[in-house]
RNA sequence: GGACCGGUAGCUCAGUUGGAUAGAGCAACUGCCUUCUAAGCAGUAGGUCAUUGGUUCGAAUCCAAUCCGGUUCACCA
């Protein structure tokens, strides 16, 4: 238990001794003192001035001197200012925590609580490559995977690859039409590349003919529909639903291109799942619920055959779940899907990990699942994140202004590549040393901007600012985490040094407060499905080991007490900032 | 038009179960490497918390209205 909690309840044991009244702990507000208060916790008293009638300071006196006697293994002082009542938790408490904790690795973590969470997350469409959008998700899907590991979870990823419909059919024609068999192996050109490009030629193409079509006054709209090759993708889909074989055989091998892409990139930027799901296979699932929710009366069919629901009672519209020709729709696939996934997995909560231009959809799935009373239904959550814009606003496949996630990566890895050898610190590693030491600094940069900011919040993304490595940066973690690393490859902790009961300086005090907060932090993430939580966190605690580490020595500390104490600081803020930066999906460097 | 999300320093963001003088980073400016890695540290400057009204001991935080920006409301996925 925190301290604060241990706090919460000695108040609460405290007032009823002495009003002989019952509070909890919402009746009053602890909060951390502010850095100018001589303190470490803070309790505000007015919110029980009305009940206990007396005034602020009459009660913050009682209570301070009444948790300072009774409670003398937390508490060793107390100061009231304006209502305010600061209490000086006991450097016997600060030191407790650090000697139990100081070597455990997994401090923070929680042991199991046998619930299971699904994580859908990724899900690309087959006819592109990733690009800064995808590293969004990415990032977040697996950093909140691992978070939710870390309280006791046990954890399912899964993605769903969009590999069917008219944009992969509109690929697949472009390169039936131009390629004249290439491949990716014959260009060198990686496979979910090499269909992209054939994807951005029918864009082209398809212009063209359109142009030439409206120049004979056809309306754009119609001469969309009308181009040649947009008409060839159309039947494309009607060949591949019927199962023919050569196109099938083209949709596969096509498709296999791309998978060989995305597996390079995943691996490269840390991604993995534990089930895939593809839309080929899925999107006939939910047909025989709509049947089911026919039957139950929670759909209705319209006169022309289409089925829907009314969901008008609840705020929303009318939405379709069938089509008239008998096809499902998006939402009845994601419904099949669901049960499907349940089914495998009796999942406690199933996470999609999805760009919140999709709030409304995914309000529908749960609301619809709900109504059918499916078992999968209340454990559907969507974790809902912002779009990533540019400086210049939306990206934009059309105005090219989308950035490529591999590209990204190699660029910003080359960055700190030319930085680090700028510093001269590549003394002493090998050729594969520095190359993985340039992508743990690298894609620990990405991640720590791209997941350091609040994922419901739509964000700006600065070329610029995201290969910056200073400040609120994943290098600025890494770098005090090596540092600490040298300091302790020349000097270790003397396990049978016994460390008295001794008072803590002021920087040794602000790294150990932070420190017995970690497991809260962690807590707090995983029920706001928020790493941004962990990457303020780690930054915060980097900095107060940073300052620490320019006021005091630890080798050459004033005494071999103080040097056995900074040792156990410095190996437990190395523990702490590691595990932080895993649970964000980055690694951390013994040396750079 | 309805629904949802957002507006905090020049820029990017923290801070909202109501609490003390609103915090970081970047950019700007000043200092600090003969001592454990200066990818660091210390400091200066920068704010009508979109606007107006309300609730109360106390509001960036809660309520109402207004303004601005975004997303969404497909027999597309």
């Amino acid at each position: 238990m925190a301290i604060v909690q241990h706090l919460q309840q000695a108040v609460i044991q405290s007032l009823g001794k002495l009003y002989e009244s019952t509070f909890t702990e919402k009746d009053f507000q602890v909060s951390q003192t502010k850095p100018e208060f001589e303190g470490d916790y803070t309790v505000v008293m007015f919110a029980l001035v009305k009940q206990l009638k007396k005034s602020p300071d009459a009660i913050g006196n009682e209570l301070g001197e009444y948790l300072t006697a009774n409670y003398p293994q937390y508490f060793s002082a107390y100061n009231i200012i304006k209502g305010f009542l600061n209490l000086t938790v006991s450097d016997n408490y600060w030191q407790g925590i650090l000697l139990e904790n100081y070597e455990n690795a997994a401090y923070g973590r929680k042991t199991s609580n046998g619930q299971r969470v699904v994580v859908e997350y990724s899900s690309p469409n087959t006819n592109k490559p990733l690009h800064l959008g995808h590293l969004r998700n990415n990032f977040l899907g697996w950093s909140t995977a691992e978070i939710l590991k870390a309280n006791g979870y046990e954890i399912i990823k899964t993605c769903i690859a969009n590999d069917r419909g008219i944009h992969i059919c509109k690929s697949m024609i472009s390169w039936l039409e131009f390629g004249n068999g290439a491949t990716p192996q014959s260009t060198g050109v990686k496979g979910d590349h090499f269909v992209g490009d054939y994807y951005v030629m029918f864009g082209d193409v398809q212009k063209k003919q359109m142009a030439e079509l409206m120049e004979k006054g056809m309306s754009k709209e119609d001469a969309e529909k009308e181009a040649p090759i947009m008409k060839a993708a159309q039947q494309m889909l009607v060949d591949w639903e019927a199962g023919k074989p050569d196109v099938m055989e083209l949709w596969r091998r096509m498709n296999s291109w791309v998978y060989e892409g995305f597996d390079i990139t995943y691996q490269r930027i840390g991604t993995d799942f534990d089930k895939v799901y593809y839309e080929s296979e899925t999107y006939i699932l939910g047909k025989k619920l709509v049947e089911q929710g026919l039957q139950k009366g929670v759909f209705f069919q319209k006169e022309d055959g289409s089925v829907w629901i009314d969901l008008t009672a609840d705020g929303l519209d009318e939405k379709i779940v069938q089509r008239r020709d008998g096809t499902s729709v998006y939402i009845t696939q994601d419904i099949g899907l669901a049960v499907e996934k349940y089914e495998q997995y009796k999942y406690d909560q199933s996470i999609y990990v999805v760009a919140d231009e999709q709030n409304y959809h995914f309000k529908v799935l749960k609301l619809i699942c709900q109504k059918l009373g499916l078992p999968s239904a209340d454990g559907i959550y969507h974790l809902s994140y912002g779009m990533v814009e540019l400086p210049t606003g939306r990206m934009k496949t059309r105005e090219g202004t989308v950035v490529d996630a591999d590209d990204l990566v190699d660029e910003i890895v080359k960055v700190v590549e030319k930085h680090t050898e700028e510093l001269g610190k590549v003394e002493g590693f090998t050729a594969t040393e520095l190359k993985d030491l340039y992508d743990t600094i690298g894609l620990g940069a990405l991640k720590f901007y791209l997941l350091r900011v609040d994922p419901k919040k739509r964000m700006i993304f600065n070329p610029e600012e995201s290969i910056d490595i200073h400040g609120f940066t994943g290098p600025f973690v890494q770098y005090s985490y090596a540092r600490i690393k040298s300091i302790l490859r020349k000097e270790g902790v003397d396990v049978n040094y016994k460390l008295e009961a001794s008072s803590l300086l002021k920087h040794e005090k602000d790294i150990v407060v932070m420190l017995e907060q970690y497991p809260g932090i962690i807590a707090e993430a995983a029920k706001e499905h928020n790493p941004s939580v962990i990457a303020s966190f780690a930054f915060q605690l980097a900095q107060a080991f940073n300052s620490f580490y320019n006021v005091h020595s630890i080798a050459n500390a004033e005494n071999e007490e103080k040097k056995q104490l900074r040792l156990r600081l410095a190996v437990m803020t190395s523990n702490v900032l590691k595990s932080a930066m895993h649970l964000l999906g980055a690694r951390v460097p013994e040396r750079m």
